[in-house]
DNA sequence: GCACTGAGCGCG
DNA sequence: AAAGCGCGCTCAGTGC
């Protein structure tokens, strides 16, 4: 049963309706006001747990979460539309002329982020979207589109996956990550100094300019103007062609130590300071949104605070609550593991049996020399020619052909202009105009140019394929990951009248999830967390004799995780 | 004053 | 040790 979800003509009301799978409605459609529809939507799904089908979850359910209304599943006609647009499994169904144009996204602020519209005008602000016919003529030109292409069973795994992460993205945005705003503060005053007044720099900073001015002798340089700086290290007779930290350390110079120390430490003022704490923390919980399927291999981005480049610096000031722990797991060697399923490279399979891919690989190989199979592998998956990682892929080639010969042959239909796909059927955008009217090139140069621009697309459709199998097997386990947990039983509430106290994902971050869990349920919640990535394989490979491991560790502070 | 790009660096 | 994939954020610098 699916419940549709519209915006009725005067936006302060919702209308819904309950319809049958096959789109046949069960009851007329009806008017809410937007602030009675978390009662409604709790109650529907208490009776009858319909699929959700609305324009975007993003739209609707941090909403219904700040009411505390959750649902079991939905569909977002978004992002299902995202994929099926490019999907070259859809390729045939002429569904790309039939999608309906998105309304946008709605611009409330997502919810424990302060908002200076919200303070200024009491009710939420208008936005457009889909009346209930189009919402309903969406879904069934999707469901026809999954039902007549090459591949309907993998594009409805991808399609419910998806959504169900949209639930995923919401929750963890509501719940946030419990953050020690006094741990962070000690951090940085260990690190920076004491909190400085206005715009000045922290005393540690500012200690390490000075230093670098007396090394460079350019007594009014501005260390964060790259120019400034480049001018003032050749003068000083540092020949370096950037002024990029890991080119820098080849230097012997007295400027280079401190510059790269004020380089760091700059970086942790400007980006995760004092600032971003005031910003993003709030009630001990950094809130931030994600946006799944951001990135164009269906990976998740995040939109403010920098939730998914958290330097690991500041991961201490991540602590789980009293009576709670962090259950951080991470998928071991995802993308190797990936490339070799898909490949259906069974020597490489083989080598990743006891547990370590790369050891196992170096075993085979690599006179058990670990890191050099690491870079030899992630080379084959990123596309590297040169360096040391350049020179191992012939060795890698004889030890795999078919998993090097797979990467391989994504790169040449993507120097083609061909696009790529996942295994569940996520396509690349096709090359752009631009990019194919540049492979008709005449002169010596142009000819130059375009073999340049070929050779970079197709690094990218050779990371793609890998990168995003990758991003669908997270997007099950989280998936998995979520049911399970939603099937526990009620724990005791924390005080009583409170809701009960219950295992929540807060993090994630490509292929590592964190879970905040009550003390007595951490035993339980790590199987689940297994299990989940077990079925995840399943999904997407069947049964493959190749596995992929999780590794589990339970702690108070994130920054011991791993 | 605002929008944009590039450099640099954080994460996977 | 090296510089190949995907992002977001901040600041400097540029162009309007």
């Amino acid at each position: 049963m699916y419940a549709l979800v519209a915006l009725a003509p005067e936006n302060a009301a919702a209308v819904f309706q309950l319809v049958t799978a096959q789109g046949t409605p069960m009851a007329p459609p009806q008017t809410v006001a937007r602030k009675d529809l978390p009662g409604v939507v709790a109650s529907l799904e208490q009776a009858h747990s319909p699929r959700w089908v609305w324009d975007r979850a993003q739209n609707w359910y941090p909403e219904l979460l700040t009411a505390k209304v959750r649902v079991e599943r939905c569909h977002d006609l978004a992002l299902c539309q995202a994929i099926l647009v490019n999907s070259a499994y859809a390729a045939g169904t002429g569904y790309t002329q039939q999608a309906a144009v998105l309304p946008p996204e709605s611009d409330a602020p997502p919810p424990g982020v302060e908002s200076v519209q919200e303070s200024l005008f009491e009710q939420p602000s208008a936005r457009r979207g889909w009346d209930l016919e189009t919402v309903a003529a969406e879904l069934g030109a999707q469901k026809a589109a999954i039902a007549s292409s090459t591949h309907p069973s993998r594009l409805t795994l991808l399609l419910s996956a998806e959504s169900a992460c949209a639930l995923v993205a919401a929750e963890m945005q509501y719940e946030g990550i419990p953050w020690r705003e006094d741990l962070h503060r000690r951090l940085l005053n260990e690190l920076l100094g004491p909190e400085p007044a206005g715009y000045n720099r922290p005393e540690k900073l500012d200690v390490l300019a000075s230093e670098l001015r007396s090394a460079l002798d350019a007594p009014a340089l501005n260390p964060d103007s790259p120019q400034e700086l480049m001018r003032a290290l050749h003068r000083a007779g540092i020949d370096a062609k950037s002024t990029r930290s890991w080119e820098l350390m080849e230097f012997k110079h007295p400027a280079i130590e401190p510059l790269l120390a004020y380089r760091k430490l700059s970086r942790l003022f400007t980006t995760n300071g004092w600032t971003w704490l005031e910003q993003w923390v709030h009630d001990g919980r950094f809130h931030s949104e994600y946006v799944v399927g951001g990135v164009v291999s269906g990976r998740w981005a995040s939109r403010g605070g920098g939730a998914m480049q958290i330097p690991k610096q500041i991961r201490g000031a991540a602590r789980a609550e009293p009576g709670h722990k962090f259950i951080v797991a991470d998928a071991a060697q995802l993308e190797p593991r990936v490339l070799a399923a898909l490949a259906q490279d069974s020597t490489m399979a083989a080598a990743g049996r006891d547990k370590d891919l790369y050891a196992g690989i170096a075993a085979q190989g690599f006179g058990g020399e670990r890191d050099m199979a690491k870079v030899a592998l992630l080379g084959a998956i990123y596309g590297s020619t040169s360096g040391e990682s350049g020179r191992l892929m012939p060795q890698l080639a004889r030890m795999y052909p078919h998993a090097v010969g797979f990467v391989e042959e994504a790169a040449r239909a993507g120097e083609r202009g061909e696009t790529v796909t996942t295994r569940l059927g996520r396509s690349t955008p096709p090359a752009s105009t631009q990019w194919r009217a540049g492979q008709q090139s005449s002169t010596a140069e142009e000819q130059r140019q375009a073999e340049s621009a070929a050779r970079t697309r197709g690094r990218f459709t050779r990371n793609f394929v890998v990168q995003g199998t990758a991003a669908e097997w997270a997007c099950c386990w989280l998936a998995e990951l979520r049911r399970r947990l939603r099937a526990l039983p009620p724990g005791p509430a924390a005080t009583p009248g409170s809701e009960s106290d219950r295992p929540a994902m807060v993090f994630f971050l490509h292929d590592e999830v964190m879970v905040h869990c009550p003390d007595a349920l951490v035993e339980v919640v790590t199987k689940i967390v297994h299990d989940s990535s077990q079925a995840a394989t399943r999904l997407l490979f069947g049964e493959i004799p190749l596995e992929f491991p999780v590794n589990v560790t339970v702690v108070e502070n994130y920054a011991d995780a791993k």
